[in-house]
Parts: C-alpha cells; sequence; structure tokens
DNA sequence: GATGAATGAGGGTTCATTCAT
DNA sequence: CATGAATGAACCCTCATTCAT
C-alpha cells in the first residue's frame, strides 16, 4: 500500500523545529489529558502534537517532566495574576476555576510525585504567590485572620479537583458553590 | 517457576470458598487501591486475596463493580451511623475521614461511571442519608439555614479526596483545617 | 444480593436427571455450534442445556466426544433413510442438505480427529451407508458406471461444508447449484 | 528450533526492518494458519516470523487485515495467472489446488467477515477473473453454456477447503477426483 | 536533532478443567 | 451422581521505551 504522492511523511525540518515543537506538545499535553484523563497514552500526545516519539522523548523525558510542564505554565500564569496590587483573592480563584479543566490530571500527576525537585519548587512559587494575595487581603481586611496561606493552597487544591471530577453541565454551580462556602470561611 | 515447596499449588476448596474469596476480594481491593492508586492492576487485588484470577472475575465483572461494592460498603456504615436520632453532623465527617484513605481509589473510579446504576443508586443512598442528618442539624440550630446537602455532600468528596491525595504525615492536618473551615462556613 | 426465593439455585436431581441431561446436552451442542461456530466455548453447551459443567464433562470428556455424538445422531438419520429399497440418492443429498447448518462445526471437529476410533467407526457407517445407495443408484442405471463411493462422500462433506460456509440467504441457492453440478457429473 | 548462541535478544533493527518484517510476517501466517487451523494464536504469527507483537499489530491491526493480505497475495497470483489469451480453466484449478493449503484458514476467516470492504473487494476481484476465464472458455466451446461464473467460483471454494481438510496424503486423489468430477459437469 | 518503526513486557479477559459439596 | 464455584494457563492487545536512519 504505497502512500499517496501528497502525503509526505513528515519531512525532518531540523533543529528549527525544537522550540515549535515543544510548544505544540504542551498545547496537545492539555488536550490530551483533558479528553482522556490521567490513563491517556504517552505516545497520544506525540501524535495529537505531530511530532515523532523520539522528539516527545528528547522534550520530556518522562510524564512527570511533561505535567510540572504544564503546571509550570499555570503557575506563570497565576504569578502574573497575582502580581499587581490590587489582585483579589476572588480573582485568584477564578483563575483557578479557569485552569482546573484542561489541568487536572497534571494535578494528578505533580501531587503523586511531590518528591520531584522541579515539582517542589513549583509548589513553592505558587505557594509564594498565595502567600502575597493573602497579606494584602488580610490587611485590607477582606478576609479574617484565621485565615493563612496553607488554608487557602488547601482550598484551590480542592476547588480544581472538584472541579474537574463534576460532569461538565455541574461545574459552573460547583464553582458557586465552593465560591459561596469559602467566602463565609473566610470572612472576617 | 520453582514453588516453595510448603505452597501446594492451591487446592480448590470448593464452593464453600465463595462468600471468604468475596470478603478477601473486598479487603485485597482496599488495600491495593490505596497503595497503587486507581490504575493499580485488577490482576493485582486477586493476587493480594490469594484467589484466581478468574473468582475475581466472577464476583465482580470489572473495575466498577468492584468499586461499587466497596463503596457499598461504606455507605452501609455511614448510614448506620447517621441513624440515632443525635448523630451530628461532625460524627459524619469523622467518619468520611476515617474512610477516606482506603476509598480514595473508588471515588475514582465511581465518578467516572456515574451512569452505572450500582453507582447512582449508591450516591441516592449517600445522598438521602445527609439529607436526614442536615435536617435534624438544621432543625437543632447547629448549622445555618444557608446550608443544604449538596453542600454537604460537595464538602464531603472534596474532604475525602483531599485526604487520600495528602502525604500521610499531613492527614490530621488537613483534615484539621479542613473540618474549620467547614465549622465557620456551614455556622448559622 | 440474596437470590430471589423463587429462583432455586438449581436443585440436584439425582441420578434420573442423566440420560435427560445427554439429550438436553446433544441439543444445546447443536444450537450453540450452529450459533457461534466452533470456536463457541465448550461451558456455553452446559449452560444452555441447563446443567452444570462437572455434568457435561461427565458425558462427554471433551469436546470430540460431543462431536461424535452429535454426528452419530447424524448417521443414524442417514442410516434409516438408505435402509428403504427404493431410497435414491437425491433423498441422501436431501437429508445432509438438511443437516448441514447445524452440524458443521461438528464436521470440523470430527475431520480433525480422524484417528479418534468413535470418529473413524461413525465415519465407516457412513461410507456403508453411502455404497448401499451407490450400489442400487448404479444397478437402477440411474447413475454412471463411473461414478463410485468415494465420489459421493466426497461431495457429501463438500455439499455440507459449503453450505455451512455459505450466508443464510444464499443457502438455497447454493444446495440447488451443488445438485445440478452434480447431476450431470454423476449421470449415467 | 534451538536459536544458534550468537542470536543476542533481537536488536531493533530500525525502521528499514519495516518491509522485510511485513513479508516475513504473511510468510509466516501461512505456516503458522496451515499448521494450526484458523484457531491458531494471532501471536503464534509474530513468533514465527520472528517478529515483536507490536509490529504484528502496526502492519495488521488484526486477523482479518492478515487473513486478507495473504489472501491478497493469492488472488493477485491468480490473475497473473488467468491474464494470458490462453490460459484454461484447468490452470485456473490447478493453481487453487496449489494454493489450497496454505490458504485454507484464510478462506475461514474471509468467508467469516464477508462485510469487510477489503474482504469484499477481494472477492470481486476472484470473481472477475473467473468471469474472464469463463467467458473464454465457453467461447472456445471447451465448457457448456449451462456453466457460469458463480458455478466455477462455488466449486473453487469447495476444491480449496476439501483440500485443506484432507489428509496430506490424500490430497493428490482428492484434486483427481474433483477435477473429473468437474470435467463432465462442466463439459458442453 | 527529528522521525516513527520495532520491541516486548504486562495487564485484561476468557475458558478448559477440576473438585468440594 | 449433579452442581457450579475455583483455579490458572493462555491469548489478546496496548503501551512505554529504544534506536536505526
Amino acid at each position: 500500500m504505497s502512500r499517496s504522492p501528497e502525503v509526505p511523511p513528515k519531512r525532518n525540518r531540523g533543529p528549527v523545529a525544537g522550540p515549535g515543537n515543544r510548544r505544540a506538545l504542551l498545547a496537545a499535553a492539555r488536550e490530551v489529558y483533558a479528553e482522556s484523563g490521567p490513563g491517556a497514552p504517552f505516545s497520544a500526545v506525540a501524535r495529537r502534537a505531530g511530532v515523532g516519539q523520539g522528539s516527545l522523548y528528547r522534550h520530556f523525558p518522562d510524564r512527570i517532566a511533561l505535567a510540572a510542564a504544564v503546571f509550570e505554565e499555570n503557575v506563570a500564569e497565576l504569578e502574573a495574576l497575582a502580581a499587581p496590587e490590587d489582585a483579589h483573592l476572588a480573582d485568584l480563584f477564578d483563575a483557578i476555576v479557569a485552569q482546573a479543566l484542561p489541568s487536572s490530571a497534571f494535578i494528578e500527576l505533580t501531587t503523586s510525585h511531590r518528591q520531584d525537585p522541579t515539582v517542589r519548587h513549583l509548589g513553592e512559587r505558587f505557594r509564594a504567590l498565595v502567600d502575597r494575595v493573602v497579606a494584602r487581603e488580610r490587611a485590607a481586611g477582606r478576609i479574617g485572620a484565621h485565615v493563612d496561606t496553607e488554608d487557602v493552597v488547601l482550598v484551590a487544591g480542592m476547588l480544581a479537583t472538584e472541579l474537574a471530577r463534576a460532569e461538565p453541565a455541574a461545574r459552573t454551580e460547583v464553582a458557586r458553590r465552593v465560591r459561596a462556602l469559602v467566602h463565609r470561611a473566610f470572612a472576617p
């Protein structure tokens, strides 16, 4: 069965393809894991990205490396969001809600590899940014003195997981309920 | 593959082995999934239970059937606990904390098969028992009127998952924090 | 999950069940193999017959024994049919056509165990009855002198197999064509 | 089959091994199915070909794909044979006799998947080539007007199956008998 | 470097067979 | 002697990973 001539077997585009491939792999990973959950074949990511298996392994030697890279993008986004002086805790939660779905499989992977240095480092970055927001919120009197960073980290994790778990149609409602609960629990 | 001489090739103990096998399988399932998560080989359950693969499949035709059976035991325990007139919401949460660890993988499995009739039925039994407790708590003025059954079910799920996710050493602390948050959030 | 009381787990009816079971097994075997082909699980026969696995093995220690028993019934039927002085070859073919479908899986099994004494014996009985019919047909001048028993046995086997292979809707047509061919080939 | 000691645990020979593997698999399939019939383990083909399981599945996603590929080779051979202006029906039968043995299991597989597009297509190619031969034979007056393509296709199938079924020692005799019968049946 | 085929270990499932009751 | 659960070997198939080009 010879290939039809107009579908060349994907030329080797050489080293220049590197950065583009990396980006394509990250995007593909989000899609694949969002669709098929944490059990998705690793090779499906390469396929979806339109990239050879070998290249996937070159960029990300294993699942954790890939998950960490995805997670890194999320944390960077949250950091940017938490930077402005007037960023509220509610904004942070909004961003987490938005990220939750495509990232849930990576939450699984990273929490099951807490000892991995990269993962640990990302956790610290996340904690640090939450810390800043909490300090500001507390100073502004928008949350009670009983609320500490750990509480917010905990709630953020539970929220993300629960959203990922919920049926698509129920997600808005879940987010609403959690926010309402948190609002009361964190009130001064 | 030489067997150790004192382990004969496992005699067929006949049908009387049935109920014992079933119990052994449920116990083994809790252990195996608690240790290895929801991706654990199904066959590991049979191995751990000291039971043939075929018997595992006879008792539980698939993963969901097994997960549902484990879950059923949990729900039955919670029902017994919620029955007395003076059962408090706090007791329920205590029981959930106690169950969380060995059951978390089953929460994964069951939430990913919500359409399964048995799973659906168990969910309804759980909701019903929560409903009774919530009604009593509200009548007793121990929780606010803004709290409904759905809130409690949601929090219970998040709590169980978070506990399962946490490192063993951190679990007590996680439980403490969640209880504190819930206490404030649910207060009248 | 306790059984509903009106479906007792099939009482042991004792030795009297023996002959009935044997008959039920033969009937079930025809059905099962006709539906599912030669790859059908042996246990399906017991299930279909409403009989325990053990009883199946008691009556028929293996697949061949079962196939031979089915085949025996077929041969006996053909013998009865070939006995009358005025039995024609065409009648024999009609009977084979009628038997072909439910028996085809057994033809597979028996031809793959020609060395089995029972199978061999049945083959000889079949050959013998064909021999008698051929002798009469030849004496009556209805078939040519060039036709011998072996030819008829060969054609009978091919016909049965081909019928079993054909799609249900095409069987009548296949039978018609083969009969027409044979008629010409065997004509004096 | 003891390996010569210098055969290391099978190196990955890279993509160049592809076409060779495919050919080895087809050859192995003929051998394995000829020896063990249509119930032969699919994996035995890979083993016999000295090829990994995965490669077998890459080349032929399932049994039918493999059977169709084998069958394709047969049909191509028959087409080549039927092409010359002076090709006789007898030549076709000779070729079928020669192919019958290694192909019979594939006849089983393909006839049990008539709806498969590839299989259907091969059937049509076979019918087409028979059609051409029949037309020529009829024009030359070598077969009667009562013989149509369908008759020949039918006989070819029966012949191949019967040959595969026969004991090796009896095959020549079976072929001789069938040819004699067909000769009479098809004569003008 | 990128590519994608090759490899084979392992997990899922079925079923033939045994045997306690 | 019937029953049907228990057993485990064997097959199916899917990936994770390697590596020649």
